[in-house]
DNA sequence: AAAGCAATTATTTTT
DNA sequence: TAATTGCTTT
C-alpha cells in the first residue's frame, strides 16, 4: 500500500478484507447481526477510491440518509475530504429521486413536481372512492392506497392490471370490481397534478432506464461500482433497476442479512438476496461470521430465537467478547408498573456510568411510547422519541408546507384542496367540489380555473366567486415571490401572506404559542437549509428542493446529536442498523408482539425476525419485558406472555425468582396457549406488581387513590374557560388524572368537564 | 359555512 | 383513548 493511504487492512478481519478487495465481480455478503456487513461496505468504497475509481463514479445505497451521512464521514476520514465529496450516498428514494429531477425531459413531468406523502395519497383517493360513489366501507382508503402501492412496488401499472383476468375475476368476487378504475384514476390525477407519491419515485426510475437505453447507458457509464446495504429489505422495483444499472458491468456489491428482513409489508423481498445468484450468476457469495458488537449471551440468545424459524438461510454468528451479563426478563402486571422497572434499570446504568445515549427502549408499536415517556419524564430522565408525530406531522406545518407545495407547483390539487380553506375564507365542501367539477370539466387545474373564472362559465354566486379569486390571487402572487427569491424569504411571505401565522396569533392560549413556536422553528430550518447550501457553492437554494429534501427524510434522520444525552424512544423498525450499549424490548406479549394482524407463518416469521433485530442492536445487556395487563383503546385488557420468548433457549436468560399470586388467575384466560412463558415448569419469574413496588419509586399518579389533587381546582375557584369565558367552580368530582369540575359559567350556564383537556385558569 | 357536541369505531411496522 | 363522523344549531 502506497503510505500516503491508510492501510484499511488493520480494520478488518480476513473474511471482511477478502470482501472489501474483491472487486472483479459481483459480490453478496449474507452474514448475520453485527458481522461487520456495514463496515466492509464503507471499507469497500474506501478502497475503491484509494485504487483509482473516482468517488463520483461510485454508487452506495444506504437504508438511512443518515447511515449514508455516517458512512460519507468516515470515508472522509479516510480519503480526504475532497475527494469523498462527490460520491453518490443516500437512499434508494432520495438518489433515484435526484435522477428523475435531472432527467426531467424525459418523464413526463414538468420541473419542480410535487412529492405526495402517504395521507396526501390516501386523501385522493378517498376523493376519488367518493366521486365514483361506491361504498367506502368496501373501498377503504389504507385498502386501497396499500394495494396500489404492492402493484408498484411489483412494476405493475393499471393497464398491465387490466389486462390480467385473474386480478379482475379475483377482484369482482371479493366485490371490489372497480378497484382497477380507481387505481387508473389515482395514476392519472397524481400526474395531472404533477406529483408523484413514494413508490412512483422507484416505479418513473425504472421505466425512464427502460424506456430511454441512452439515458440508462449514461447512468450504467457513471455508476463504475455499485453497492447496496441492506438489501433484505429492497423490493421488486429497487432490484430490477439495480441489476438494470449493474448489467454493463457486474460490479456491485450488496450485503444483507435474510434474518432481518422486516420490511415486507411495504413490499421488501427477502428472495431478492437470497436468490441474488440468479440475477447475477458469476456473484461470489462471502459469509462473516464474527460478531463484533454483542457479548455471548446476546448472540446466543439471538441465535437461539431465529433458529425456529422455518425459512432461513443457515449461518454460523458468534461472538468472541466476554460473555456477559444474560438476558434479563421482567415479568409486570400492568403496562404502567413495566414502564417503571426500565426506568429504575435505566437508573441503575446511568449510576454506573452508562450514558443516557447508549440506551434504547424499543417497542412493537408507537402507541407504546406514551407510558414510557409518563414514566421516563416523572422521573426527570432525558430521552428523545423517533417516529409517531414527527415535527413534519403537525397539522400547523403540514398547512405552511402544503402553500409551500402548491406555490411552486400550481397543479398539486392536493395541497390546494388541504389548504384553500386555511385559515377559514368562507369555502367550504359544496364550494370546493364545484370548483373539482368545473375544472376537470375545463381541463384545466382548478387554480387556473379561480384565476380564470371571468371568462369561464360556473354557477358560483359573486361572493363565492370573490372569496376564490382572493385566495388565487394570493397564491399566483406567492408563486412571483417564488420565481424571484430564494427558500427563506419565499418562505417567510408564505406565512404571512397565507394568513397562517396571523390565525395562530389572535390568541395566547399554549396550543396557538406552541403552534407559532412550530412554524418559527421550520423557517428556521429553511434558513439553516439555505446557509448550508450557500457554503456548499449553490447560490440560490430553492424551496422545491428544501421540500424534496424534507419528504423523504427518514425517522433516523431527523435526529440531532447536539444537547444532552438523551434515552432514546423507537419501534424497531427505526432501529435498523443501529447499536446501544443497554436495550430494553418492552411489551412482548401475545396480541402486540407478534401483531395481532399477522395469522400465516411467513408473517409471524417475520415477527421473530423483528425480535431478532431488537435483541441484535444490544452491545452489553439487553432486558426483555412484558405486561399481565396493558391499557389499549380506553380499557384494561389481559395480555400473555409472548410465544417468542420461549423460543430463545433458558440458558441465556435470567428470570429471576417468582412469587405471583396474579398468574393462577390470568392463566385461565389463555389454558389453550401452548406456548404461554410461566409455563414451562420451574421457570421463574418476578412479577412486578403494585405489592411489589417497594422496589420501584412510586410515582404520584400510581398511587391506589390517594391521587393527589392533581389540577389544584377547589369548589368556590373563579375560572377562565377559552369558549365559555369565565364562572365559577361548583363541585370537583372525581380525584387524579380523570377529575372533572362542575361550573357554572357567567354567560354559558351549568358545564361539566374534564380538568385535563378543559385547560382551565384559575383568575 | 362553521362551530359545537354526541356517537362511533379503530386496533402495526414506513419510504 | 383518540380520532373521526354525523348531527344540530347559529
Ligand atoms: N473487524 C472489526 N474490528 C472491530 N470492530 C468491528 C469489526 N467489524 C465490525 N466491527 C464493529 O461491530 C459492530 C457492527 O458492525 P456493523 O454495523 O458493520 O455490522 P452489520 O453486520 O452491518 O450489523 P447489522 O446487520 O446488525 O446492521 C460495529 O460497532 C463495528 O464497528
Amino acid at each position: 500500500m502506497v503510505d500516503n493511504k491508510t492501510d484499511i487492512s488493520q480494520f478488518l478481519n480476513e473474511a471482511q478484507l477478502s470482501a472489501v478487495t474483491y472487486c472483479d465481480g459481483p459480490s453478496v455478503i449474507v452474514a448475520g447481526a453485527g458481522s461487520g456487513k456495514t463496515r466492509v461496505l464503507t471499507y469497500k468504497i474506501a478502497y475503491l477510491i484509494q485504487s483509482g475509481i473516482p468517488a463520483h463514479s461510485i454508487l452506495a445505497l444506504t437504508f438511512t440518509n443518515k447511515a449514508a451521512n455516517e458512512m460519507k464521514e468516515r470515508i472522509k476520514q479516510i480519503v480526504g475530504d475532497r475527494i469523498a465529496k462527490y460520491l453518490w450516498a443516500g437512499t434508494f428514494h432520495s438518489i433515484f429521486l435526484r435522477i428523475l429531477q435531472y432527467e426531467i425531459d424525459y418523464i413526463g413531468f414538468l420541473p419542480d413536481f410535487t412529492i405526495y406523502d402517504t395521507q396526501d395519497s390516501k386523501s385522493l383517493i378517498k376523493n376519488i372512492i367518493k366521486e365514483m360513489k361506491l361504498d367506502d366501507k368496501v373501498y377503504t382508503s389504507s385498502g386501497v392506497y396499500n394495494r396500489i402501492s404492492s402493484m408498484k412496488n411489483h412494476l405493475i401499472t393499471p393497464a398491465d392490471y387490466k389486462s390480467h383476468r385473474e386480478w379482475l375475476q379475483d377482484d369482482f368476487h371479493s366485490g371490489k370490481q372497480y378497484f382497477a378504475d380507481i387505481f387508473e384514476t389515482y395514476c392519472t390525477r397524481c400526474h395531472e397534478a404533477n406529483a408523484m407519491d413514494f413508490d412512483d419515485i422507484l416505479l418513473h426510475t425504472y421505466t425512464l432506464f427502460k424506456n430511454n437505453k441512452d439515458i440508462l447507458e449514461k447512468y450504467q457509464n457513471r455508476f463504475a461500482f455499485i453497492l447496496v446495504d441492506e438489501y433484505q429489505d429492497t423490493n421488486i422495483a429497487q432490484h430490477r433497476i439495480i441489476s438494470m444499472l449493474a448489467q454493463a458491468h457486474h460490479r456491485i456489491a450488496v450485503v444483507g442479512d435474510d434474518a432481518q428482513s422486516i420490511y415486507s409489508f411495504r413490499g421488501a423481498n427477502i428472495d431478492n438476496i437470497i436468490h441474488f445468484q440468479k440475477s447475477f450468476e458469476d456473484c461470489k457469495i462471502f459469509k462473516l461470521e464474527e460478531n463484533y458488537r454483542s457479548t455471548q449471551n446476546i448472540v446466543d440468545a439471538a441465535n437461539s430465537l431465529i433458529e425456529k424459524n422455518r425459512f432461513q438461510i443457515p449461518k454460523k454468528v458468534y461472538s468472541n467478547l466476554p460473555k456477559g451479563e444474560p438476558i434479563t426478563v421482567f415479568s409486570c402486571f400492568t403496562d404502567r408498573i413495566e414502564a417503571d422497572v426500565v426506568t429504575e434499570e435505566i437508573k441503575k446504568a446511568d449510576a454506573v456510568g452508562i450514558p443516557y445515549s447508549e440506551m434504547v427502549v424499543l417497542y412493537r408499536t408507537n402507541a407504546q411510547s406514551r407510558v414510557l415517556e409518563d414514566a421516563l419524564r416523572n422521573s426527570n430522565i432525558p430521552y428523545k422519541i423517533f417516529g409517531g408525530l414527527s415535527f413534519y406531522a403537525h397539522k400547523e406545518i403540514k398547512d405552511v408546507l402544503a402553500y409551500m407545495r402548491l406555490v411552486i407547483n400550481n397543479l398539486d390539487v392536493e395541497s390546494l384542496r388541504r389548504i384553500i380553506n386555511v385559515p377559514s375564507r368562507g369555502i367550504g365542501e359544496k364550494t370546493i367540489d364545484k370548483l373539482m367539477t368545473a375544472s376537470r370539466e375545463q381541463q384545466i387545474s382548478p387554480l387556473d380555473f379561480i384565476l380564470k373564472i371571468d371568462n369561464l362559465p360556473h354557477d358560483f354566486n359573486a361572493g363565492t366567486k370573490n372569496k376564490l379569486k382572493r385566495f388565487g390571487d394570493i397564491i399566483s402572487s406567492l408563486s412571483d415571490t417564488y420565481k424571484n427569491n430564494d427558500a427563506y424569504q419565499t418562505a417567510e411571505k408564505i406565512i404571512k401572506d397565507s394568513g397562517i401565522l396571523e390565525e395562530y396569533s389572535s390568541n395566547n392560549n399554549i396550543e396557538n404559542i406552541s403552534k407559532r413556536e412550530n412554524i418559527n422553528e421550520l423557517l428556521n430550518a429553511i434558513r439553516q437549509y439555505c446557509e448550508q447550501k450557500r457554503a456548499f457553492g449553490d447560490d440560490n437554494p430553492s424551496l422545491a428542493d428544501f421540500l424534496s429534501e424534507v419528504s423523504l427524510l427518514t425517522d433516523q434522520d431527523t435526529d440531532n446529536e447536539e444537547g444532552q444525552s438523551k434515552v432514546t424512544l423507537m419501534t424497531i423498525h427505526a432501529a435498523k442498523g443501529l447499536e446501544f450499549r443497554y436495550v430494553f424490548v418492552v411489551g412482548i406479549e401475545e396480541n402486540l408482539f407478534p401483531s395481532p394482524m399477522c395469522y400465516t407463518e411467513p408473517e409471524i416469521e417475520e415477527e421473530r425476525r423483528l425480535l431478532y433485530v431488537a435483541i441484535t442492536r444490544a452491545k452489553e445487556r439487553c432486558f426483555l419485558s412484558y405486561s399481565k395487563t396493558r391499557f389499549r383503546w380506553g380499557s384494561v385488557v389481559y395480555c400473555t406472555p409472548s410465544r417468542f420468548l420461549n423460543d430463545i433457549d433458558e440458558r441465556y436468560l435470567d428470570v429471576p425468582t417468582s412469587f405471583n399470586q396474579y398468574d393462577s388467575n390470568i392463566d385461565t384466560f389463555d389454558s389453550d396457549n401452548s406456548y404461554r412463558f410461566p409455563s414451562f415448569s420451574k421457570q421463574k419469574t418476578t412479577t412486578y406488581t403494585t405489592e411489589a413496588k417497594v422496589l420501584i419509586p412510586i410515582s404520584e399518579t400510581d398511587m391506589p387513590d390517594g391521587k393527589a389533587p392533581k389540577f389544584g381546582f377547589v369548589a368556590g375557584d373563579r375560572v377562565m374557560h377559552a369558549t365559555f369565558g369565565s364562572g365559577s367552580i361548583l363541585e370537583i368530582i372525581g380525584r387524579g388524572n380523570d377529575s372533572k369540575a362542575r361550573v357554572d359559567f357567567d354567560t354559558h350556564g351549568q358545564k361539566t368537564l374534564l380538568l385535563k383537556y378543559s385547560k382551565l385558569q384559575k383568575i
